[in-house]
DNA sequence: TGCTTACGTTAGAAGTTATAACTATCCGGA
DNA sequence: TCCGGATAGTTATAACTTCTAACGTAAGCA
């Protein structure tokens, strides 16, 4: 994570300057959100004025654009890492919600609000395909005794997204149920909906996914 | 909707202004998202300048708070509207998806990614705790087979937000999981998730609410 | 030792939210 | 009918923001 790999003097201090300015920016957001990022604070902060950003980020865009890779990134590696000791589906749903309240906004700098004009890099969407495969990986390792639904035919054709995993459309349906239910006690719960009710987040989490993994 | 209480003739300008006011925000966050909204660019539109709309809204946040209440209100009339006319669990999800999709921000105004410091006022989570008396009724002439789970019993624990609704702890827990796994589709689907990918998101949430009719 | 390139600076344009001060206008009471 | 006070809208201004332009300086490289 943090070898840079060896080049000029300048290209090195560039890297770590670049690296700096995207610490300083997760600090921000993590307290006001990535709607409120400023560029000219975070130079502030590090001692800079202004327009010197500039020199390592084109835009605004391109900076929180970084980041957001940086978080699917990071969100890839956090799963792979899981499923390899021992893949089962559990585990990997803990291993989200962990990396998910560990710092919520960069959970929802993935899965929140879209900036409606706002079309991802193909790159990004490599990574999230790549996330997608260890999942269905996890999928295809557990027994599905449930019948085939119209959903499932549909899914038979129109399988491009698996990207040429060759789980039966069962098993891509229950991925899919996998991340849209995981997905949804998550995101309420970051997003504060469950704050005024008293019950426990985690084992509304954990009911939702013993159910997932029953049927 | 349209009525104004017969007041002096200054309330009632005042009222429409804040009306025509709100009208443009919608229309602004509906193309460029709530991140964006300009009370200037509002103000030009109206043929009006710049501060003029102090008068009416005290800040942004103000405008955006009112813009807030109102979609909640929004969501909770249509929902009761929907479940007086035959209450069944299917047309309260349908209902839903067709609010939220005609008009995707103001569904991610609601449950979309929060500004960390903000809390919403008293009279929010009152109209939002009206839409989950919605949802528990709707739960409650369900039948219900099957068998409790522990989360139930912290559930039984934990019902202040239920508001004094008579429902037993395993309506609870199923309106919670309408919510949630419904949320999880839906909102994965506004942000734009499912856009790569081929297969139908209509077709993906009927059979997601399928199977949380079945269980 | 010099040349080149990149870095950081200040200045400034065009936005934004929001406040202050001023004018005009409209409404209501005498 | 007329006049006084509340209110609407105006401009000016402050303090922000992103981002461009022009300029000096300093670091790396041959």
């Amino acid at each position: 994570m943090t070898e840079t790999k060896t080049k000029t003097p300048r290209e090195r201090y560039r890297a770590q300057v670049r690296a700096e300015i995207k610490e300083h920016a997760w600090e921000q957001i993590a307290t006001t959100g990535a709607s409120a990022l400023s560029l000219n604070a975070i130079a502030k902060q590090m001692g800079m004025s202004g327009p010197a950003l500039y020199r390592y980020y084109a835009s605004r865009d391109e900076l929180i654009t970084e980041l957001i890779r940086d978080a699917y990134r990071s969100l890839a590696d956090t799963l792979r890492s899981a499923s390899t000791t021992g893949a089962d589906l559990a585990a990997l749903a803990h291993t989200l919600r962990a990396w998910a309240l560990e710092d919520p906004q960069r959970y929802l700098l993935i899965y929140g609000t879209p900036v409606p004009g706002y079309h991802a890099p193909d790159d990004i969407t490599l990574i999230s395909s790549e996330t997608m495969a260890i999942l269905l990986d996890a999928c295809t390792a557990l027994p599905s005794d449930s019948p085939a639904t119209p959903f499932d035919a549909h899914l038979a054709d129109h399988r491009d997204w698996a990207a040429g995993h060759p789980a039966p459309p069962a098993v891509l349906h229950r991925a899919l149920s996998f991340w849209t239910r995981l997905h949804g006690v998550l995101s309420l719960e970051l997003a504060g909906h469950f704050t005024g009710m008293r019950f426990d987040p985690a084992q509304l989490f954990a009911a939702e996914l013993d159910d997932l993994l029953a049927c």
